[in-house]
DNA sequence: TACTCTGTCGGAAACCTTTCGGACGGTCAA
DNA sequence: TTGACCGTCCGAAAGGTTTCCGACAGAGTA
């Protein structure tokens, strides 16, 4: 593996543009992108240097000036694995939307890391590649998570809650517990008092499912409604343990999956095993996507607001580089309740 | 905006560990980086040098490098509208999936270009900061245009096909007509004679939209079906629209449909208007992805294997950048058939 | 002894921009 | 007349690599 160095590009440069008109480089470099410090030039001069950058399609290189500079204005978005975003919840392509829109409207440009890169991330910013990191998904190397506090380097978490020691780390998140008390609201006020929450094998002990289970609870506490062992459910392969579960006639009368791919499954199992939603059961989902739309019937869901969170993860990151102290460390957004169809008034005991 | 360059990293540099060690930095950069022609060294003087390195923590600067051999191992991907992918059918992100995952295999690095960023794709790539490009939707400036076939950038059309007169660029396409094949044979073996393909306001000139329905035509003619013009229908505002469709009683059975989430959409107009699929009417849709699995009933597309041609273009690419004649100017994929359960034998009169 | 290799490495240019300190000529006021 | 000051610009260093050309010492050969 030794990749070839391409010839030169026979671009133009500053410097025979400078030749041209009969000028220093540093004139040519003030007239043409406005840099350098105390050097003026007359309007006359500034005519003929962009006259004859015009003239002879002069093409600034950009390594050059990001090396002089020490900027490159890109910045990085990490993920623990890409194909996630394929195989996963609509969620990380509103995170992408986001954070793109964003850094577009400022002239930035946006690479991608994933896993495979995630040692690799922090040392791409340190070799002066990026100017910045947003990680949604934290790194687990001791080494890594070092460099990353070491605060050296401009970054902020979007919704993935940094280390606890870290206080330098920017954090914009939704609330989940929020999201969580919207959910029993909504259910107790349409007279549930038995309710389940589902989570799938393996999902237990992210910091999403918990912060939303543990909102749920408290939420229905607040409701005079105990959430029991036997409510939360884990549903390793939901096809057929959906079924069985159903069968058990647990007497629930509505269900709160953590997620909203869960909750699109549970539609799916319940209209194969003839359990009517909503008349016989309530679903809602979290994360509420244009996926809810399609789903019959279609989904009541909590939304998080993932592109505005992503949006001002980026517009801090943006500040954190040009040197301005973030305006907040930890940011966090309110989520809604989409109600759809799937939820209603309910049934005398459940699943009849 | 006059954006700050800062100041000195302060990170160890190339020559400081020649200093160091007492050599030449052309010598470390041979021992570190195995780049620099004729020099050689020997191996105390690497050891000791490797030595140093790790002592003083280097980092190499990757923007040194890229300067000085024009190449920075990041490649771009341009988008119309990275809004798009958001909104937009999974196919993008699957899509992303695949080029992503085949540049990091090789060590090289993604970053996504939008519609904003258009006219300046080509201007990235040339000020250096990108070795190619792969379009997923070609440029329509004429000046843009004709940057990208002047044949100077390394850079391949997925799925979208490159203008007639550029025999340049590598072309990585799907089947359309050979996945419009599978539908007819499938519809026609199940016994339906009156077929209808829907398309979306506004995407029927599409080069997509266009090839589907032509093949779609040509493979019902050789069952001995005429496509006729009331047989290809345009829906602007699907809700009411096929609502009227539904009622004037065509005689259609059954229905393909451009796209997957046009499909979809016309299953759950269908369950609203209580015609019944696959019974009354079979619905088929292109571009099988996961959320044809949740639908009601679960939707039967055509797939296109966009993730392996994704990996295909970024192979190709990167052969390009290499120096490497490509191995073929235009890569076509066939498509399968994702038979699911909006697919039935053909009533007798259609929707009742 | 004179010579050619071969292995090991140094020196310096090149890549292209930005920035710093100062030069130079002129105006203006005391 | 002299000093301060302003507008305009230059020269050179700096940023960190990679690569070309050639040097130098020792071994082998005729």
């Amino acid at each position: 593996m030794s990749p070839k160095g391409r010839q030169r590009t026979g671009a133009i440069t500053l410097r025979e543009i400078a030749e041209e008109v009969g000028v220093s480089t540093a004139a040519v470099s003030k007239v043409l992108h406005g840099r350098g410090g105390n050097v003026r030039v007359s309007d006359a001069t500034a005519v003929a240097i962009r006259d004859a950058a015009q003239r002879l399609r002069y093409t600034p290189n950009a390594l050059a000036r990001s090396l002089r500079m020490n900027r490159t204005f890109t910045v990085g978005l990490v993920f623990e694995n890409f194909g996630e975003i394929a195989a996963g919840p609509l969620y990380y392509v509103h995170m992408l939307d986001g954070v793109a829109s964003e850094l577009f409207r400022n002239h930035y440009r946006l690479t991608i890391l994933s896993e495979i890169d995630h040692g690799r991330a922090v040392e791409t910013v340190c070799d002066g590649r990026l100017d910045g990191l947003i990680w949604c998904k934290m790194p687990e190397q001791a080494e890594v998570q070092q460099a990353v506090m070491s605060g050296k380097i401009p970054c902020v978490a979007l919704n993935v809650p940094p280390p606890k020691e870290s206080l330098g780390i920017v954090y914009v998140s939704c609330d989940n517990e929020g999201g969580s008390r919207l959910v029993a609201d909504h259910l107790v006020g349409l007279g549930h008092r038995r309710i389940a929450f589902v989570l799938e094998k393996g999902e237990e002990s992210t910091p999403d499912a918990r912060a939303r289970l543990a909102g749920f609870r408290t939420h229905l506490a607040a409701h005079g409604i105990d959430l029991l062992e036997e409510d939360v459910i884990t549903f390793s392969n939901t096809a057929a343990e959906f079924r069985s579960w159903s069968a058990a006639r647990t007497g629930h009368t509505a269900l709160y999956a953590w997620n909203e791919r869960m909750a699109a499954e549970i539609l799916h199992r319940s209209h194969e095993c003839g359990v009517r939603v909503p008349q016989e059961l309530s679903v809602v989902g979290f994360d509420s996507t244009q996926f809810c739309e399609t789903t019959i019937p279609r989904l009541t869901a909590v939304r998080q607001p993932i592109k505005p969170m992503a949006q001002e993860a980026a517009r801090i990151l943006l500040d954190l580089i040009e040197g301005c102290a973030p305006s907040t460390y930890s940011s966090r957004f309110p989520c809604v309740l989409d109600v759809r169809d799937s939820t209603a008034v309910a049934s005398a005991a459940g699943i009849r």
